[in-house]
DNA sequence: TGATTGCTCCGAACGTGATTCCTTTCTTCA
DNA sequence: TGAAGAAAGGAATCACGTTCGGAGCAATCA
């Protein structure tokens, strides 16, 4: 199972890094699904030997290709069955250090800023609805909160962390207005 | 490193598990934020011997309280630099049959059925806001949608996997009109 | 109160897999 | 055509996951 650090530090390439061949693409959707996988049993998915694969993973890492392995946990099974978006509109004011008040309780796992009516979304998984109501009371009692919309998820079809694929017929021109 | 199964397997308790001890919440709490501790490390970490935390560890995985352990990949590092939210009204009309459909492009990370004003949420990654584009005309090309309305992110401040901790103060009784 | 049962923890040993080193091969550039 | 760099594979080493047996502890029941 791909290790974290413990390699010696490579030097992060920054915006220098290759752009992701078939093997790298293949490895990332991989371990995006399983990431306790073995380096043999991986090297053998992908067509490469242990060592290999584990040397691409390393750099992967490095590159900030992976942001790191976590365990996923069950909302319901750990105590918070209750998930909902809140959409909030605020006034100016420093939405900083607003949001680094939020991402201290564990309950909010998504924090943006979006474009559309509103102009910041949130995603908190808690406990009941009371807890979100205790929650929208302490967001109401941050400087410059003027309104918030909720909208509560009733079940969740699929849920999961940024994959490696990209649908490259998306990319297609919708019109064909002859770009040039 | 946890590994996934490869421990026989231990009976699936389903309801009947424990409540979750300090001990065990601990240890969701550190590999929800890194699952390439070495028992070692997460047993002084809690408090518990390595075998003591492997035992817990195996358990929280047979309960289901830690679905998997998945590498967190960063979008605009591996070629998905464009996040949205799109909320979609739809007419009555098979949803899963749609949900199956979407679930299988690698843009989609997200489907929840919602209560609000709308019917169904969808977080998307994508390449570009054509990518978007070309996603919302297959959208509108399955039946029973009626509408999107699309929240493009600008920057994300917090993007997590569910996390162990609760906030109990949440769930404190917001007025003071004594349920008895 | 005392004995028994079950559970959980720890220390030590074992085995597997991660990690490294080195050689070979392929590609690229002079 | 020759040289240099990068990358992959094979083998060896080493760390860590995993298991085993025993001890401590709490709850149950006689």
């Amino acid at each position: 199972m791909p290790n974290s650090e413990k390699t010696e530090i490579v030097r992060d390439k920054g915006p220098e890094a290759r752009p992701l061949d078939t093997f790298d693409r293949t490895i990332l959707g991989e371990l995006a699904v399983d990431a306790g996988l073995s380096y043999a049993e991986l090297g053998s998915r992908v067509g490469l030997s242990a060592p290999a694969v584990h040397e691409r993973v390393k750099r992967l890492r490095a590159t900030g290709r992976i942001r790191g392995t976590v365990a996923v946990l069950d909302g319901p099974a750990t105590g918070k069955p209750f998930l909902a978006f809140v959409h909030v509109d605020t006034t100016g004011g420093s939405k900083s250090r607003t949001f680094r008040a939020l991402a201290e309780l564990p309950e909010l796992e998504e924090i943006h800023s979006v474009a559309g009516d509103t102009c910041t979304l949130l995603k908190v998984r808690c406990a009941s609805s009371r807890a979100l109501e205790g929650l929208l009371a302490r967001l109401y009692a941050m400087p410059g909160i003027k309104a918030t919309r909720s909208y509560v998820v009733l079940s969740t079809y699929l849920e999961r962390t940024p994959q490696a694929g990209i649908t490259e017929a998306l990319e297609e021109p919708p019109m064909d207005e002859a770009p040039r």
